[in-house]
RNA sequence: GGCGAGGUAGCUCAGUGGUAGAGCAGGGGAAUCAUAAUCCCUUGGUCGGGGGUUCAAAUCCCUCCCUCGCUACCA
């Protein structure tokens, strides 16, 4: 574990132009767990997401809508912010790229680049296909019938200089591989590792960081016709947030460097390769992890809006409920791998898990005590052996699944859950209380007592994943909003015998199996 | 082409030298507190092909086949 109490984590920002989808929520409630988990294990926790706004397509966007830039941006990140607080997200700030802030922010790294001497003037030379607003590499290039190249969409190309700055990214190619070996963990998982690594070995070219042809950008100090390559100025907003350029801000010196930025694989080397060069040409201490989980896909399909299979996330909440699918989206497969959405694998999972197994875990105890021990919970005797047995293993779940949450190892933390849940499952069966009822009711009330115990710190651990519903449990045992912490796990915490428990309910319905119809 | 990851039960995967594992699916049974949920037992695999090292290989070496990533400036 850190050696700090603090933990600053940020999702990408989201760029504007998408339309909020699946990866978008996967990304933002893997942070939301990981944050609301080390926040109940006392930590001092900043957690940062946002939008995106500046770019070409951002303009053209704008532009096609009939609209100021800005408004455009004000209307596609409050569907973003929207999304966030449908999903019950816990993010202590959400920040915009065309705030005042960041704009000053981006401004001010800029000057630290150019005063450091890693930025100077040069110009941009390429293969431009006007047609498709893009450069291309010569090796992609064919002749067309007039001997001139074309590019792979068939469209002409012309070779086209502009003026640029350029960052001095050739120079870091060394420090940035001393910094890999330095800090093993910077980037997770470790196959993506070698692959920024074996990127970095094979050479550095410097990097174009500004533009002319476009106007919606932060514009470069000192160069009014130019505009901050849109990656500098995104990247920037994780400094931003805690109060950059001002080191000794509040926020900066309790959260940087960050401990983790969650990106999406596609943007892994924006994060590893781009962001710690110009942070540590400017003087800025990296982050300290970025870890790239993978993508899904429906029903064994890759999501595209030509297929029209792209998984709209409230549809999903609607489908499944919020929590399910807080909870299914983490435990489908190992974090860090692609995986598949199915209905049918969906169903199943929450059913067996969260409803029969959990969710029923709860309600057979529950209304056993309020129909056998008039809604009180019982003083527990003496404890078995089966009974300590229990209680050893659903209070030693916190020093585990914290260690697995330090790896972001989301899946193997809720594996270590639900076997935690299949052993209360069991011991109920062995114990039957409902047999004790008649032989020996004093025995029964220590059964139900450990059982409830086990509930009160299985719930306790799964809130961050499902916490509307934990919260629902954890009511239904009486236990206090102040003593929802993991500090209360163990028997420091322990439920007292005698409390009058509120009537039982349902937290996870069983899901109906889905219709084979076409 | 180069570099990397992977090919293990019907499905998803764990297992890196010592008698093949889990979950789900399939089969049988127990129990009846519970959201017909739970618990127990069980069928099932020449561990991609071939060769080699070893007393012993899914695990190490060689080779071949197949799949998937990365191989820089839209984000």
């Amino acid at each position: 574990m850190s050696d700090r109490r603090s933990f600053y984590i940020t999702t990408p920002i989201y760029y504007v132009n998408d339309k909020p989808h699946i990866g978008h929520a996967y990304t933002t409630i893997a942070c939301d767990v990981l944050a609301r988990f080390w926040r109940m294990d006392g930590r001092d926790v900043y957690f940062l997401t946002g939008t995106d706004e500046h770019g070409q397509k951002v303009e053209k966007s704008a532009e096609a809508a009939g609209m100021d830039p800005l408004a455009f941006c004000d209307l596609q990140s409050a569907k973003f912010r929207e999304l966030a607080a449908a999903m019950n997200i816990s993010n202590d700030d959400f920040i915009r790229t065309t705030e005042p802030r960041h704009i000053a922010a981006s401004q001010a790294i800029w000057q630290a680049l150019e005063k450091a001497g890693d930025i100077y003037l040069g110009s941009y030379a390429g293969w431009y296909a006007v047609r498709d607003e893009a450069f291309y590499a010569e090796d992609e290039l064919t002749k067309g019938p007039d001997s001139r190249f074309v590019a792979p969409s068939g469209a002409p190309v012309d070779w086209v200089e502009e003026p640029s700055y350029f960052f001095r990214l050739s120079a870091w190619g060394d420090r940035l591989l001393a910094f890999y070996d330095a800090h093993p963990d910077f980037i997770l998982p470790p196959g993506k590792r070698n692959e920024v690594v074996s990127f970095v070995k094979g050479g550095l070219k410097d990097l174009s960081v500004s533009r002319t042809t476009f106007k919606w950008g932060v514009p470069v100090p000192g160069a009014p016709d130019h505009i901050m390559y849109v990656w500098l100025d995104a990247l920037t907003n994780y400094v931003t947030a805690v109060g950059y350029p001002d080191k000794q801000a509040e926020l900066y010196q309790r959260f940087w460097p960050a401990d983790l930025h969650m990106v999406g694989k596609d943007i892994l080397r924006f994060h590893t390769v781009y962001w710690p060069a110009f942070l540590m040409a400017a003087g800025v201490e990296p982050p300290k992890r970025v870890f790239a989980h993978g993508w899904w896909t429906a029903e064994g399909q890759k999501m595209s809006k030509t297929l029209g299979n792209v998984i709209d996330p409230y549809e999903l909440i609607a489908s499944y409920g919020l929590d399910q699918v807080r909870y299914v989206l983490l435990r489908e497969f190992p974090f860090g791998n692609d995986g598949d959405f199915s209905r049918k694998s969906v169903i199943t999972r929450i059913n067996g898990e969260l409803a029969n197994g959990f969710g029923n875990l709860g309600q057979r105890t529950l209304s056993f005590i309020a129909k056998n021990a008039e809604g009180r919970l019982p003083e527990p005797g003496r404890l078995t052996e089966a009974d300590q047995a229990l209680l050893q293993h659903v209070y030693g779940l916190l020093p585990a699944m914290r260690s697995e949450m330090a790896s972001q190892a989301l899946y193997q933390a809720l594996q270590l859950w639900v076997e935690a849940v299949n052993a209360a499952n069991r011991y109920i069966d062995s114990e039957a209380p409902w047999s004790l009822r008649k032989t020996d009711p004093e025995r029964m009330g220590t059964v139900l007592w450990v059982l409830a115990e086990a509930i009160r710190c299985l719930a306790l651990i799964i809130h961050p994943v499902v916490p509307q519903a934990a919260d629902r449990l954890l009511d239904q045992l009486a236990v206090d909003s102040t003593a929802r912490s993991f500090a209360a796990i163990g028997t420091s915490g322990a439920l007292k015998g005698g409390t009058l428990l509120p009537a039982p309910a349902g937290i996870f319905p069983r899901l109906q199996d889905p219709v084979a119809a076409a």
